[in-house]
DNA sequence: GCTTGACCTTCCCGTGACTGGAAGCTTTAC
DNA sequence: GTAAAGCTTCCAGTCACGGGAAGGTCAAGC
């Protein structure tokens, strides 16, 4: 099928497939006229990387766990820990995040929010008094 | 002062402190030599911009409180506004990270990590049975 | 005066993961 | 027959810098 079925049936734009043909992911045969020809293969393996990107995995790590997904051999151990380090960096990211909101939530309740210029948001990042 | 000593004050590389420059962000005067020459006001707005950079304000964000430190009759009204527009961009992030980290909780315990090849990681990449 | 090394300058390329757009094919629909 | 849709490649841009090359400047030591 064309590249505009495809992207349909994976959910992600042409764009997208096309560029991860350039980088080696899903490179699919090509017609007698250029077009690019998806199989069912190449397309459950494009919904597959729809999904992984999805859930935060970057694209390096696509490419392992698709070479894992084609493994049939392959120890699920693999495929676990690539998911709990992907899960442990979620688990920092949040914390950070928290941090994050806990300090502008401090400085957004300490500002009055009128038209006077007084303002401890601008205050703490002048470097005024913590 | 040269540029590095101004990195040191404001804790920025040097790199980011040209970058600053290029984008329009902080000018320094220029000496004999060509060399930058950063007055204390330069280095403070560089200090202030390291710190809203490092809650999460965007450069475009940034520019926008400059100018609102700058503006010493600035509403604090304004000010805050910005502050609570970045602080439900957070909350949103970290809702889509809690829904995420649900996701991949749920997959890592599913999977035994063992040698043998079933994998339901893998499977509900592959769009398995949910 | 000379050398050494630290510091400064500009310029260009690379990052990650695409996205937009231009110029030019092919195919499809009416 | 023609118009529109869809496909191709290629180039440029995104964001916020970082790395590194090639070359100018400055301060210290001999």
């Amino acid at each position: 099928m064309n590249i505009g079925k495809a992207s349909k049936n994976c959910g992600l734009p042409s764009k997208t497939i096309r560029y991860y043909e350039e980088i080696g992911l899903v490179q699919p045969l090509r017609g007698a006229n250029g077009y690019r020809d998806y199989s069912e293969t190449d397309v459950h393996q494009l919904k597959f990387l729809q999904r992984a990107r999805r859930l935060g995995f970057s694209i390096e790590e696509c490419r392992d766990l698709l070479s894992l997904y084609q493994d049939t051999g392959r120890a699920s151990a693999d495929v676990k820990a690539l998911t709990e380090a992907k899960l442990s960096e979620v688990d920092k990211k949040i914390a950070e995040l928290q941090a994050l909101k806990t300090t502008l939530s401090r400085l957004a309740e300490a500002c009055q929010g009128n038209e006077r210029p007084d303002c401890p948001i601008i205050d703490d990042l002048a470097g005024g008094p913590r």
